[in-house]
Order: structure tokens, then C-alpha cells, then sequence
RNA sequence: GCGGAUAUGGCGGAAUUGGCAGACGCGCCAGAUUUAGGUUCUGGUGGGAGACCGUGCAGGUUCAAGUCCUGUUAUCCGCACCA
């Protein structure tokens, strides 16, 4: 009888083993994979099971392309600055530097639990000067640039957390990280040009080889849309209102227009009698927040009193001010066709301005309008010179044309904007800015770098608007690095994004003083093969890190411009009821307690069977007693019959290349799910074989390989066990012989008129006639009636249809 | 409002190109082992007494539909006045 599984033995003499013996070791000759995970924040809660399931994934993936012969790349590492380690300091009563390192310490701890194969040399921090001296050196380059810009505008403030917002920080109106409603405050913002990208950001999604999904949000997050600036001259006045449309098509219904409240000439317009009116909007515009502007949808508005010209047929339409027209897109300005924009008809409804049709839907007009037809299809009319053109074809070639008539030009816009890069906090990388009153901006000496985050006294945010290093007087007074006379260090700090927007390349050349990576470890090992995380940062991190790599192949740090060549999402683990995990809810589960009991190898496996790797799962403790059982019971098989000397059947051959088969097409296909029931259902096959005649040692190695990836501590016992002395993980996957896996007899159904009504055993070449008589056979008096119809398909059914 | 995803037993979920729906696991039922509980092992388990009925709902195509087509509902996610 075999001595029983014990995880608690088994697991922890391998991974000493390991530790001793690596089994992932770069001799300069193997080719290079990298597969990656997104590197968390070292939050004080701890992982729970959810985080682990991302790590298993990417481990068995990992251990997988080491066994195809890789030297895999597989880092691990913490993005440590930012508002959720700041907080959670400041609500702790410490200073974020030592809760970070306590909570890195916990969590590494936690990792090590995954027997993930981990390459510790490799490790970066955020937050680690080392580090950090390239996250600046980074920005000093984009404002060598030019992509690195100040500008005092409207930016979007959280009141809770003290800090302005990049926009796609704010979801919804309210601050991604704490929820609370978004404000606009004018400041004075440091700025990354990621605009300049926007064209070579969506094209080159089309090289990537990332979910659909994903790269939809970041096509529409970019928006790019094709269109015209029609110039509007303003009667009596030499001002001229430009606007963006996407539809010159319609130019001829344009019936009024509308300016931003904000737009440069929204009071200028105001005639006399209009003045207070204009005037009181603009005040009361300013006033609403974003959450305000998005709930209400009705219309407001305010005539300006004054009229424009339509360049096109010399109409004279009223110039109204209004917040549905957001100023920092497009020109902040719009004609409106209230026939054939929603908007502009609600706005026309509303305030009783005329509406004339353009576009004849069906080849007339529509009668008693209700809503707008915003669809280009149909025949101008009302249109002078375009009267009986195509929409279709019309909205494609107006730009032209109205270039061509000097009314205006063919242009493009995104709806992507800059990014507002300074964050009004302490815990992040300062702005390596010192600003001279007479040199302007001047970015601090690449020699001074890393320049450290002082020490303060306070680090809670001031609220307003400066951040808390600008207490810190002996810090902030410098000298200019041009002229030499007293200067003042830029005393906001960066967004957390920017240590996540490249980190990916330090990794393989993390103790580099002298560059961010070496030209020649980048080109052996990057760029990311394969980039496993959750969804959540789809056009956060995602486009940030693109935008930084497009930026550094620019300047030749690197000789690639997209960082992850394979992307994959996977699923959130919640608890009961799809309910979030989280601590208020209570219903975390640690992945601690489950390793206890379980063991890694269980856990690991669980965390895969528990549902498609892609999609959210709900987590069941229960559900880990299944796939525990299964271990041992594998254990035992294994133990039981590796010194049988089994004979090989023609039933175990074929079973052990469909079982190969089925383990590398599953695991090909991301199907981790499916490989685990895969091995549980083998597995109880193999034990019915193993009362019969035996299980024969091929098969039992074969099925020890293919576990190898998902279940490493058992694999790699039960490999010794099978008389080895190297390592699981340095053998080969095992491949399969398709011949080998086929049946010589197959069952197939037999129906009536497409229902099953017996099953029948034919040789895989029958032939159809003898398929069908073996069939009719099979049915007997079943079978009655006209057979008006025979089907027979090979290998799979046989169907009469009967009358 | 627009876009995307999902919908299958009591539960989590399987089903290459349309070809025996419910693999695998949980739970449950029965039996064996055990002084007993737990563990372990064996068998059963979509509904219905049955003919039959069953993949959110209603149609359609087909010899044959969870799978394809049309419409529709619910839930979740993303975007949301981008002219």
C-alpha cells in the first residue's frame, strides 16, 4: 500500500529543492519568452484568492513555455507610489515609505506561497531611488521634447483625495479611486503631449495581438473622427467663429449655432440687450460639476443676441451659448442642424428655432418631424448646388470641396486629450522641474537624478492645490541650473501611472546605473510576449504604456514600439452573488488558510478549474475538497502502479495521446478550466485500467509531464518517484500522434428523423451503404414507415427521415 | 442613448466544422468500510408515471440547431451631449 499524499512533506521539499536547484536558467542559448504580469500595489489588505488566480495562470503558462525549451522571463515586482499607499499610511499614522515596505514584505511573502517560478533578481520597486532616477529621467526627455508642457487650465480636482485627475481618471463624473464627485479647478498643470500619439496610438493596435475588447476602449477612448472647420463670419464684426463638423453634408440646414459657455468670444457676443443674460449663464455654467453636466440632460441656453453667416448660402442664423457644446473639443464651437442632429432638434424644439431638412429620407421630406434623422443616406435637397447628390457620398467629399471654396478645411479630431501629469501629493516621484524666474523652466541636471523624495513632517495633502513639499522650504529653494541664481523646485509629484508606463523594460536590466536598460539586454529580452492582468486598466496603464514605449523607441532607447505583443484579461474572482471582494463587504478569502489545508498544488489547480480564466467567477470553498480529491487520488495511481510493469494496450496508447491531445489543444486555447476537468476525467479512466490490467510507466510519466505546469510540487515528486534524478521542468512537453488516438470502431447515433433512436458500433471506413444497413439493423422495428432520406456522415451519424 | 459580453440541471460549468446536450466538479440519494462522526470506496442523480419535454423568450433555415439567421427580454461591463 502507498504511503498517503502529504502536501505539507512534498511541497516544501521541492521548493527547497528548487530554491537550491533552479530550473529556469538563461545559458545564452535558449530563446527568450517573457511572460508578465501586472505587478500589483502592496496594499495593506494583503492578496486574496482573487489576485492569485492572475499568478497562476501566468506561472502555468510560464512553466509551460519552459518545457518547449524558453528561457523564460518572469519578474515580479511593486508599483508602490500613489494615492492607495499614501492613504493607507496616513489613515495607519506612518510614513508611506515604511508601510510600503512592510506590506512588500507581506506580499511577497503571500507570492512565494503561489511556488510561482519568480525570478527575484529581477525585482523592482517604484519607489526605489534606483529606480525612480529613470521614471524622471524619462520626463526630462519629454521635455527636451516638447511632450512634457506646463499650461493653466480647468482640470479635473478630486475634493477627497486633493488632487487633480488625469480624464481617465474620472469615471463617471467621480474619482476612479475613492468615487467621490469630481470638480473642475484652474491650475497650473504639468502636461504630457500623448496627443501627439493619438494617430500611431490606434493604428498600431492593429499589430496586437490583444482581446477585441480592449481594443475597442482604446479606439473609441481615442475617438478619431474625420470631418471640416467651416469659418462663420459674425454680421457686423470682424470676428469669425470656426466650427468642427463631421456632417458639411448638411452645412445647408444649419439653422443657428452654438458656442462653448467658456469660448473666448461667448461675452464679446453679447449685444446690449442680451448682456446680463449671457452673462448670468456663463457664471452659472461655471458653477456645475461634471456629475451635474452629465445627469442633466435637458437642455439649457442663452441667446447672444448676435447672428453669424452661413459661408455656403449667406443665411443668417442666431449664435446662442450653451453647455451641451464642451469647449476643449473640437473648436468649442458648432453649427447646428437641428433636422438632422438629435441635440441640435431637442435644442431647436426647446428654444422654437427653425428646422429645415437636407437629406430626403425615402426621396421626400419627412412630415410632423418628431426626432431627428441623423442617418447619411438619402438625397440632398434644400441645398442649392448639392440639391440631388447622395448624402453618403456628399458627407465624404464636402471637406474638399469646402476647402477648395476657402470656407474652410478638411480636418481630423480625438477625443483623446493631453495628459494633466501633476498630482498635488507627496508619495510620488517629484516633477524634475526647477522653475528660474528668469530661464523659465529648467529641467534639474541628469547628473542630480535621482534627486530623493525628502523626508517631511506632514505628507497629508494640503487641499489647496499645492503639494505638501512645498512646505519644505530648504527643499523646494534651489539654484537655477542655467543661470545660478535662486530658483524654485517644482514641488508637485507624478501620477502613479508613470512607474507602471515602463517598468516592464527595467526588469531585465534592473541594477543599471548608468542606462533605464542596456540597448543590448533590451533587444535580447523585450519586448513582453505575453501580458497577463485584469481588464480594469484597459485605458490607463494599457495606453500610457504604449505612449511611453512609442516615446522611447523615438529616441532610441529601444528598438521596438509596442510594449505587449499578447494580452490576456482574465476574469475577477468575487464572492457569493458576483459581490466584489472586498474587505467593507467581509467577504474576502485568503488564499493563507486554503495553502494550509490544501496545499499549493490544490489551490493552484482550484484557481483554474473554478471557471473560464477569461470570465468573472464566483469563488465556493467547497469546491477545492473536489479538486484535493483528485490530487490524492492521481497520487495514489501514480504510486500504485509505477513498479507494476504494466504492459502498454493499445487502450492506454490511445488514451495517453488523446490525453496529451486534449491537455495541449485546451491549454493552446487558454482553456484552463477544461484542461483541469481533462485530468480528473483521464484520471478516473486510468484508475478503472489500473483494476484491470495495469496502467503501463509511459502513460503514468506522460500524465506526471503534462501536471507539471499546473500541479509543479506533485509533478515533480511523483517524476522522482518514476526513477529520475533531473527535474520535471527540464524534460519536454509531450507531443501526440494523431493516428494513435483514433478508435478502430466508432459509436454513432442512429436517428429517425433527427431524434436518437439506437447507437451503433461501425468501423471508422465503413462504407455508406454498409453503415446504413448496420444502422437499420440496429433500429428494427423501429423503424417504420417511407424512408424518404438516408444521412450519413462519417464518424458522427446516421439519420433516415421517414414519412 | 450607443457599443460589447453573458444567459445551459439544485450549483460552478462542458459540448472542434451544425451531428447522441449536461463532460468534469460541487451538492444530494443509496450502499460498503468504520463502535460512531469524518475520511475512503461503489452505484445513482435534467424534468416527467409515461408517450415525450428540455440550452432566457418568439419566430425562421436545415435531414439535424445550445451552435446559423431575424426579432425580443434580463443581467453585467465599457462609453456617454465628442457635433
Amino acid at each position: 500500500m502507498a504511503v498517503p499524499y502529504n502536501h505539507k512533506v512534498v511541497e516544501k521539499k521541492w521548493r527547497m529543492y528548487w530554491e537550491e536547484n533552479p530550473i529556469n536558467v538563461n545559458d545564452g542559448k535558449k530563446e527568450k519568452y517573457y511572460c508578465l504580469d501586472m505587478f500589483p500595489y502592496p496594499s495593506g489588505n494583503g492578496l486574496h484568492v482573487g489576485h492569485w488566480r492572475g499568478y497562476v495562470i501566468s506561472d502555468v503558462w510560464s512553466r509551460y513555455k519552459l518545457m518547449h525549451g524558453y528561457y523564460v522571463i518572469h519578474p515580479m515586482g511593486w508599483d508602490a507610489f500613489g494615492l492607495p499607499a499614501e492613504n493607507y499610511a496616513i489613515k495607519m499614522g506612518v510614513h508611506p515609505a515604511k508601510s510600503t515596505e512592510e506590506n512588500i514584505a507581506n506580499i511577497k511573502r503571500q507570492i512565494n506561497e503561489i511556488s510561482a517560478i519568480y525570478d527575484w533578481d529581477m525585482e523592482v520597486n517604484t519607489t526605489d531611488p534606483k529606480f525612480y532616477k529613470w521614471t524622471r529621467w524619462i520626463f526630462i526627455q519629454m521635455f527636451k521634447k516638447g511632450l512634457a508642457y506646463e499650461k493653466e487650465m480647468p482640470i479635473n480636482w478630486c475634493p477627497s483625495c486633493k488632487t487633480g485627475l488625469a480624464n481617465e481618471e474620472v469615471v463617471n463624473g467621480k474619482c476612479e479611486r475613492c468615487g467621490a464627485d469630481v470638480t473642475k479647478k484652474n491650475m497650473k498643470q504639468w502636461m504630457l503631449k500623448i496627443t501627439a500619439y493619438a494617430d500611431r496610438l490606434l493604428d498600431d493596435l492593429d499589430k496586437l495581438d490583444w482581446p477585441e475588447k480592449v481594443k475597442k476602449m482604446q479606439t473609441d477612448w481615442i475617438g478619431k473622427s474625420y470631418g471640416a472647420e467651416v469659418d462663420f463670419k459674425v454680421e457686423n464684426s470682424e470676428d469669425i467663429i470656426t466650427v468642427y463638423t463631421t456632417r458639411p453634408d448638411t452645412l445647408h440646414g444649419a439653422t443657428f449655432m452654438v458656442l462653448a459657455p467658456e469660448h473666448e468670444l461667448a461675452k464679446k457676443l453679447a449685444t446690449e440687450e442680451q448682456k446680463a443674460a449671457v452673462e448670468d449663464y456663463i457664471y452659472r455654467t461655471s458653477l456645475r460639476s461634471s456629475v451635474d453636466r452629465l445627469q442633466d440632460k435637458e437642455k439649457t441656453g442663452v441667446f447672444t443676441g448676435s447672428y453669424a453667416i452661413n459661408p455656403l448660402n449667406g443665411a443668417k442664423v442666431p449664435i446662442w451659448l450653451s453647455d451641451y457644446v464642451l469647449a476643449d473639443y473640437g473648436t468649442g464651437a458648432i453649427m447646428c442642424v437641428p433636422a438632422h442632429d438629435d441635440r441640435d432638434f431637442e435644442f431647436a424644439k426647446k428654444f422654437d428655432i427653425p428646422i429645415i431638412q437636407v437629406i430626403a429620407k425615402d426621396g421626400k421630406e419627412i412630415e410632423n418631424m418628431t426626432e431627428a434623422y441623423t442617418e447619411a443616406s438619402g438625397t440632398m435637397i434644400n441645398s442649392g448646388e448639392w440639391n440631388g447628390m447622395e448624402s453618403a457620398v456628399l458627407k465624404k467629399e464636402a471637406p474638399a470641396m469646402i476647402e477648395k471654396m476657402g470656407i474652410g478645411r478638411k480636418t481630423t479630431n480625438y477625443k483623446l486629450r493631453d495628459w494633466v501629469f501633476s498630482r498635488q501629493r507627496y508619495w510620488g516621484e517629484p516633477i524634475p522641474i526647477i522653475h528660474c524666474p528668469d530661464c523659465g523652466a529648467v529641467p534639474v541636471p541628469e547628473e542630480e537624478l535621482p534627486l530623493l523624495l525628502p523626508e517631511v513632517e506632514s505628507y497629508q495633502p494640503t487641499g489647496t492645490g499645492e503639494s505638501p513639499l512645498a512646505a519644505i522650504t530648504d527643499w523646494v529653494n534651489t539654484t537655477c541650473p542655467c543661470c545660478g541664481k535662486p530658483a524654485k523646485r517644482e514641488t508637485n509629484t507624478m501620477p502613479q501611472w508613470a512607474g507602471s508606463s515602463w517598468y516592464f523594460l527595467r526588469y531585465v536590466d534592473n541594477k543599471n546605473d548608468e542606462e533605464l536598460v542596456s540597448r543590448e539586454k533590451a533587444d535580447k529580452y523585450l519586448p513582453v510576449d505575453m501580458y497577463i492582468g485584469g481588464v480594469e486598466h484597459a485605458v490607463l496603464h494599457l495606453l500610457y504604456s504604449r505612449f511611453y514605449t512609442k516615446f522611447l523607441y523615438d529616441i532610441g532607447v529601444i528598438d521596438f514600439d509596442e510594449p505587449f505583443q499578447k494580452l490576456f484579461n482574465q476574469g475577477m474572482i468575487t464572492g457569493k452573488n458576483g459581490i466584489k471582494m472586498s474587505k467593507s463587504k467581509g467577504n474576502v478569502v485568503s488564499p493563507d488558510d486554503l495553502v494550509r489545508d490544501y496545499g499549493c498544488d490544490s489551490l493552484r489547480l482550484y484557481e483554474l478549474f473554478v471557471g473560464p480564466p477569461e470570465l468573472d467567477s464566483e469563488w465556493d470553498d467547497r469546491g477545492i475538497e473536489g479538486v484535493y480529491r483528485f490530487i490524492t487520488r492521481f497520487w495514489k495511481l501514480v504510486m500504485d502502479q509505477k513498479d507494476q510493469d504494466a504492459p502498454e494496450t493499445k487502450e492506454l496508447v490511445k488514451l495517453r495521446n488523446r490525453l496529451v491531445y486534449d491537455v495541449t489543444t485546451r491549454l493552446e486555447n487558454f482553456s484552463l478550466n477544461t484542461v483541469v476537468s481533462a485530468f480528473m476525467e483521464y484520471n478516473n479512466k486510468f484508475i478503472e485500467l489500473s483494476k484491470k490490467g495495469g496502467v503501463d510507466k509511459k502513460t503514468l510519466e506522460t500524465f506526471v509531464l503534462l501536471m507539471a505546469p499546473f500541479a509543479p510540487h506533485i509533478s515533480e515528486e511523483l517524476y522522482h518517484e518514476l526513477g529520475h534524478d533531473t527535474s520535471v521542468f527540464a524534460a519536454q512537453w509531450p507531443t501526440y500522434d494523431e493516428k494513435a488516438m483514433e478508435d478502430d470502431e466508432v459509436e454513432i447515433a442512429v436517428q429517425i428523423n433527427g431524434k436518437t433512436r439506437a447507437v451503433v458500433s461501425l468501423a471508422k471506413d465503413v462504407a455508406k451503404e454498409e453503415a446504413l444497413a448496420k444502422g437499420k439493423e440496429a433500429l428494427g422495428d423501429k423503424l417504420s414507415g417511407n424512408i424518404v432520406k438516408e444521412i450519413y456522415v462519417p464518424g458522427r451519424i446516421i439519420n433516415l427521415v421517414v414519412k
